[in-house]
DNA sequence: ACAAATTAAATGTATCTACATTAAATGTTG
DNA sequence: CAACATTTAATGTAGATACATTTAATTTGT
């Protein structure tokens, strides 16, 4: 179905609000999938995430804070998502070596196991929606790549203020 | 930048996941954008999402369950969401004349210049995110319209499960 | 017409998120 | 090295979300 009959809403502001109407609810619609799909297995859709990072690890220990950067949803407080996981035993905590204020995180041998159960599932869910071709699926991460390209230019020029601003006050 | 350096994520299980993890990643990042454009406006997302339901309403009222129907998160408390609007004095409640159950939502004077004034500032969101081509735009609804399409085939075969247990029952 | 089923909205609740604050360890600079 | 700033993770909290239940009104089936 369409965009503006999901939403029941023919006009748009303009294209452009379309668009990225159109992907926040397809994502909002595909977290929810995800969320039903995982629920039986008593995980929600952050504390997936997480799992999958530290098995991407491959053994290496990952620290809060590059958890953090790697999640989809940098909002979900990452220490907590790991203690939730820690009491499920799907993973442990250990000093880092190095900074002791650091965590490393590592997944335990039970996180993996339950993973490669729900890598079937997950495989399911695909396959329902591999509706589209290869070449859709090009397309749109390039256009979604592109649509993010903006985000380090504004955040570069913001930069450019904060520095100057302190030159300014450093001279004053 | 890239999907699988924005998580620093190298490799997907499949061409799909990769497509999908973008999707939601993006939406993710278009969702803290606008929550921080409206931040200086007390408003979050969805609340700002059922203003809008009600401006395009021109004057008819909507009853919470229309709201629900058209909101992009369908798992927000229509009912709530209300509640904190007509307590700022943006929109009104006022019982439905042909269905005492139902209750009419119209949004008020006060709302509608809300809107006005934060019209801009989307505008203002949308001129930064012009970068994608007319194209692109529309290369991109049609491919999320696309991949959201499965979900209806899937309620429809479960519509006739149930049909047919009916019929089961009815005979047993 | 009446009992049962369905629908609309509100509410109860546990959990989660957003944001600020805290506490400890490390970096930086005079 | 000592004072200050920054980084890392944890925690406190108000509010939001997810899900089940409740209450009232309407619809359906007999």
């Amino acid at each position: 179905m369409k965009i503006e009959d999901e939403i029941q809403q023919k006009e748009f502001s303009s294209p452009m609000q379309k668009t990225v109407i159109n992907i926040i609810f397809t994502a909002n619609w595909l977290n929810l999938k995800f969320s039903q799909a995982l629920k039986h297995y008593d995980l929600s859709l952050p504390q997936y995430n997480v799992l999958r990072i530290l098995r991407g690890q491959k053994g290496c220990p990952a620290t809060v804070n590059s958890i953090t950067e790697r999640m989809l949803d940098k909002s979900s407080n990452a220490s907590r998502l790991v203690d939730k996981l820690k009491a499920k035993g799907l993973v442990d905590r250990r000093e880092c070596p190095n900074d002791r204020r650091a965590v490393d995180i590592l997944i335990t041998d039970k996180g993996l196991i339950l993973l490669k159960e729900l890598d079937k599932e997950i495989l399911h869910f695909d396959e329902k929606l591999q509706k589209l071709e290869p070449d859709e699926m090009r397309a749109v991460n390039e256009i979604l790549d592109k649509l993010r390209q903006n985000d380090t230019d504004i955040e570069k020029s913001e930069d450019v203020i904060k520095v100057s601003n302190k030159e300014v006050t450093g001279v004053v």
